[in-house]
DNA sequence: CTGTATTATCAAGATACTTGATATTCAAGA
DNA sequence: TCTTGAATATCAAGTATCTTGATAATACAG
């Protein structure tokens, strides 16, 4: 293993960005007055905008009654809402609230426009190649962890 | 904004990356019998090797009081030990005992090997780009986050 | 249909977190 | 040097969150 490697720093890379991610939901949670637990569920929300309990149990790493109080607070602050979910009536359908997103969106505008010029310094075919890599990456972790969890 | 565009893929590919490396550790997590605070702070000492408490308290957004007591239970549970800092009389280093990272690193090979698979498929100025790009984005959130706390 | 699994919820008890106070040391300036 | 204000980590008390185990409703497989 030579760390001189540049073969290894991509693997660095990749880590940083993990670790900045965490603190980056973390600063907006703490703006917004919310928990770990609860900001770490809207930045899924963003993505996802819909999604389940179940789901976001295993997203969380909650136990399902952990994630029913979760879910309880989130609703209460009018960040998202329970609906019926058609294709099984068990369960519920969680809902990202438009007012949610507009009160997140802006902690992130810096950012997003930062990534817009970062953009403009790579290709087409750059960017092809990036998104190869990242989403194998994230494949072989994602595989892993199903290995784990078995 | 053309989301059939190919540019904008790739913030999705980090998106899904970012959701993934949180699933991941917390399946490892669950297997150690760690709750989900004390994963993420072994998650970080294990790409730092050593830390402080106020640096571990800053990634993962907990008070200086919970740190203290996450810090206790991984210490008894012999993940971390607590050493002088000899830069700052007042603070302690943090280090992480290689019997803890011998305990963590089984749960990665998996996903290690196909990182290796991986890295074959792509050309050294191919990964320069990766980097670049992924270095790119990770500041452009890590700006945002110093940005939101200031 | 019948039995088993899955989904989400709830209540009680266990665990972890926040707050505010404290002691020590640092760093800057008189 | 000596003083002052800030930063480090810890602790104890109170609060918030999480886990566990039980429950009801529905799905799904035989």
């Amino acid at each position: 293993m030579n760390k001189d490697n540049p073969r290894h720093e991509v693997f660095g890379a990749m880590q940083s960005f993990g670790v900045n991610s965490v603190m980056f939901r973390n600063a907006i949670g703490k703006k917004l007055g919310l928990n770990i637990t609860d900001i770490g569920c809207l930045n899924y929300m963003l993505i996802k905008t819909k999604s389940t309990p179940g789901e976001l149990s295993r997203y969380t790493g909650l136990t399902s009654g952990a994630t029913t109080s979760m879910l309880d607070r989130l609703e209460k602050l009018k960040f998202i809402r329970r609906l019926p979910n058609l294709k099984d009536r068990r369960g519920t359908m969680i809902e990202l609230l438009p007012e949610a997103r507009s009160m997140i969106l802006p902690f992130l505008a810096g950012a997003q426009a930062a990534q817009q010029e970062l953009l403009k310094e790579f290709s087409d075919d750059d960017l092809e190649i990036v998104t190869r890599f990242v989403n194998g990456f994230s494949k072989s972790i994602q595989d892993q962890a199903d290995q784990i969890d078995l």
